[in-house]
DNA sequence: CGCCGTTTTGACACTTCTCAACTTACGTGG
DNA sequence: CCACGTAAGTTGAGAAGTGTCAAAACGGCG
């Protein structure tokens, strides 16, 4: 399986940018070449590397290819034409995006971190049978994440946006593994890298960028969480932050 | 094909009741009986009518079965255990759900009005090819529906968002019929009728009650809208609305 | 006709946003 | 290696939007 290394990518739409201009359908390239080489059961299949903060696709794009995640990170986001931003999803390994109901991707697509990308023919992932159980099971997950994440956006305060999100980040840790016995099944090291800036992380949470740094700045004040850097977080009270998703 | 009536439907959790109580997993009892009749390609699948505010499925039930809603509203929504509310879907004809990711189901599913609904056994979703490709044409059509809401409930207005709530309910009329030129394409009758109540509507928009009656009185007040009744809306500016949506 | 649940309206509180200034982190070039 | 410039992040004060609580109005049904 060969990857193909390419040293295309600019630097996409960035956070700042979206904020302030609209994004129009026409005129856009995204950082990925179309290089198609053979692959098994006459399916064409290719590994695609990418850096950071590169465009996979654009909203109003023909969706003529789907992509799966092996490695990082990517970000799906829509934007309104005043350019306020929706991050809509984060996608991380194993799981798949660029699917469209129509012709045309219904949002943006953009790498968090660099990412190496499976990507599809559109076409055979209608056709091939092992191919579409994947896929079904990859949606119905998406779906659930998403239902999660309107409950989140649409009944959650400030403060508990931002614990979830700090609790999603946790590896191998969901907030299933809190009870509120004050002791968590999971041992994890506590340490998050986040991926994301603080204006990505307002705009998947649907706050703005000052409230999340607020909400970070309190919760360090509360001692519930340390920052070695400014990306990096050590969690000092996992049920402590726990208690504040609202899932509790 | 039988058409199974049945009598039982009880009152399901109703809004008010789901605001005060915390609905736990055990010891419920969904409005669906099960009584299997054999179908064609020796699949089960059977068609069942349902009362209007009739529960389908709790949060956590065994999920072993899937719906198609032939007729009528289904309203699909989570609880927070402090008894707020969130509705992440409205599936309406045509559409599926009660399609997990896991064993279990991530929602409650309860009727909005009176519904028609074919129930699949869920093995055959997974074995049979051709209800996979419809179900996957649903998912990702409900995947973009979510990214749409996410929008809505992340960084629209509560007048954005009534608007594009009452946009969505006027049947065969997309906002994207109105490109802003103050001349709509769509040509229905601008009458809407609402099978969910101001609670409902409420929970789905991520808003108070009374913000969502604010809203509409407000839009009553500038003459967008009328109100014959309660739950019987008519548009008087398509444009006029259509502008206050945010899509454009 | 009167009751009860839903909706509307009002006054006020509180959360979050906005705008502005300041601080910190990071990369470049001297 | 340090100074500088720029971008990212933090903090503060005030404004705006939405929520909360309470009361009144409305509508459906016995």
């Amino acid at each position: 399986m060969a990857y193909i290394e390419h040293g295309l990518a600019m630097t996409g739409a960035r956070a700042s940018a979206a904020r302030t201009e609209s994004l129009v359908a026409d005129g856009h390239k995204s950082d990925i070449e179309s290089t198609w080489h053979a692959f098994s059961h006459s399916a064409r299949v290719r590994t695609q590397r990418l850096d950071q903060h590169s465009v996979v696709f654009y909203e109003g794009d023909t969706a003529n290819r789907v992509f799966e995640v092996i490695d990082g990170a990517v970000m799906l986001y829509k934007l309104l034409p005043d350019g306020r931003r929706q991050v809509v999803d984060v996608i991380g390994a194993n799981d798949v995006f660029g699917l469209p109901r129509g012709l045309t991707h219904d949002c943006n697509a953009e790498t968090l971190t660099k990412v190496t990308l499976r990507v599809f023919d559109r076409k055979d992932t209608e056709t091939r049978v092992e191919v579409q159980g994947h896929i079904n099971r990859c949606l119905m997950a998406q779906v659930e994440k998403l239902h999660d994440h309107a409950v989140l956006l649409g009944r959650k305060s400030a403060f508990e946006r931002v614990a979830s999100f700090l609790f999603r980040c946790i590896p191998d840790c969901k907030t299933d593994d809190c009870d509120g016995s004050g002791v968590h099944k999971c041992s994890s090291s506590n340490m998050i890298t986040l991926t994301m800036t603080r204006q990505e992380i307002a705009d998947y949470l649907g706050l703005t960028i000052e409230t999340v740094s607020r909400v970070i700045s309190e919760f360090r004040r509360k001692g519930l969480i340390s920052l070695e850097k400014q990306d990096h977080i050590r969690i000092n009270s996992l049920c402590g932050l726990c208690r504040m998703t609202g899932a509790h």
